[in-house]
DNA sequence: GAGTGGTCTAGACCACCCT
DNA sequence: GGGTGGTCTAGACCACTCC
């Protein structure tokens, strides 16, 4: 079967080897020109099979491609949307809270309290940090700006902190909690990766499949013995990054080495 | 067609919702027992298909979504092969060039001088630090780990640098060059994100699909007016990851506030 | 009911690798 | 030649939404 045989179906441009990758690039390009503004719907499966020349398999395998890449989204029996772009940038040296850093970027922040249970680590990359193989208090919750989830942070905090404590991890971040109740932190250590969803940020975030979310891996240490924080925040990748200053200070320890 | 509708074929845990994923599972699962172990191959997907009671296409689907993961890289005509998991961990906080990071964490670096070009800065992702619309240097090069190659980088360095400077490029980071001919860095701003990798990364690391580079965008200024330097570093994310230390003094900021 | 995307299948062709 | 993965197709069913 499969008789006609054009190298380039419909006027696409066949830059790419395969198929799928004109009809991907194709889109994009439709999306670059302005063709497709951020919130329209696309042309169906159907309608794009038809017009392009292509089977329909192969152009719901570019959309799919383009959904784990952050430009699609599709709602089941709506249709294909092309994906507003507004990206949070958490500041790392102002070392300031992500509620405040949200509000200064102009962002309208919100965190919702997901649960509060008691767990051992079981994130298998936190073992970097060495923590000790208690119980803890595990306290999950989501932060919102302007409506969309962009953080999902899971900490572990040691069962010795005090209930009143305990209280203000629904409303403030964890190390504004400490401070307020003069719990001072001494240290934080970060590491930031990109690693699959977990299976509560899959469920948060709808992520198609197993994509990688930028990741936040932090340890936490105060003056208090005993009080050591461990924690994990998830972030989609195309609405958070990261950004440190690095000052003169810093770089006038490499240059004295 | 498709007479019998078992619910779970063949011994699989019907955990997930679609099969592709009950499939994936599966493998990830086999993989985590050990019995398949990094560098292995996995059963063929004609072996997989019988095995499990799928299709052929629905096993082949979830072997692609777990290359995009990270975990599984299949070589055509030969197979497909767990990868092995090794991580190199980039340190922000010492600030040191990543040879030396690389070699204090017992790593082999390596680093490849790919082109230099004038060119406009493209990535419009650099937009961000607000750089001038002139003509660069860009210098691309390709820093390996133990012959595994895991930064690809692209940095604009302005056409006034001088050639003797720009001569090391090739085996000094940029930052070193620059030192070693006394042009004092006075600042650095990082910004840390993942996105798709460009054409340039897909190619040196073999990336199968528009799957996510974990990046580092930076902004170095220097005492020597007109000498800024501004960059992109993609890595594969499941073979690097960012660390930075955050200390007492810099905590110290926020609680006076 | 018509249209949408999501899933699954059977079958085919190709390029590649190994023996 | 026989195996592998990669791609493409046609056709089907489902759950969903909107009219």
């Amino acid at each position: 079967m499969a008789t006609e045989k054009t190298a380039s179906p419909k006027g696409m441009t066949s830059s790419s080897s395969s198929l799928h990758e004109s009809v991907r690039a194709e889109i994009s390009k439709r999306i670059e020109n302005g063709f497709y503004k951020p919130g329209d719907a696309i042309a169906s499966t159907a309608q794009m099979s038809e017009e392009l020349g292509v089977s329909a398999i192969t152009v719901k395998r570019a959309v799919r491609d383009l959904q784990s890449a952050g430009v699609l989204e599709s709602v089941p029996g709506k249709g294909t949307f092309v994906k507003e772009k507004r990206r949070f940038i958490r500041e790392l040296d102002v070392w300031m809270s992500s509620m405040d850093n949200a509000r200064r970027l102009g962002f309208e922040p919100r965190m919702e309290l997901v649960s509060i249970t008691k767990e051992r680590i079981a994130d298998p990359t936190l073992a970097l940090f060495g923590p000790p193989d208690n119980v803890y208090l595990c306290v999950r919750k989501i932060i919102y700006a302007d409506g969309q989830p962009i953080m999902y942070d899971a900490a572990y905090v040691p069962t010795s902190v005090p209930d009143e404590i305990v209280d203000e991890f629904g409303e403030h971040f964890i190390v504004t909690a400490l401070n307020r109740h003069d719990v001072a932190v001494k240290d934080m250590s970060l590491v930031i990766d990109a690693a699959p969803a977990s299976s509560g940020a899959q469920k948060i975030f709808a992520i198609p499949n197993t994509y990688p979310m930028l990741r936040r891996l932090y340890h936490i240490s105060t003056e208090t013995p005993g009080i050591d924080v461990f924690g994990v925040v998830e972030s989609p990748f195309d609405r958070l990054a990261c950004s440190i200053n690095l000052s003169k200070e810093a770089i006038s320890r490499m240059e004295k080495k």
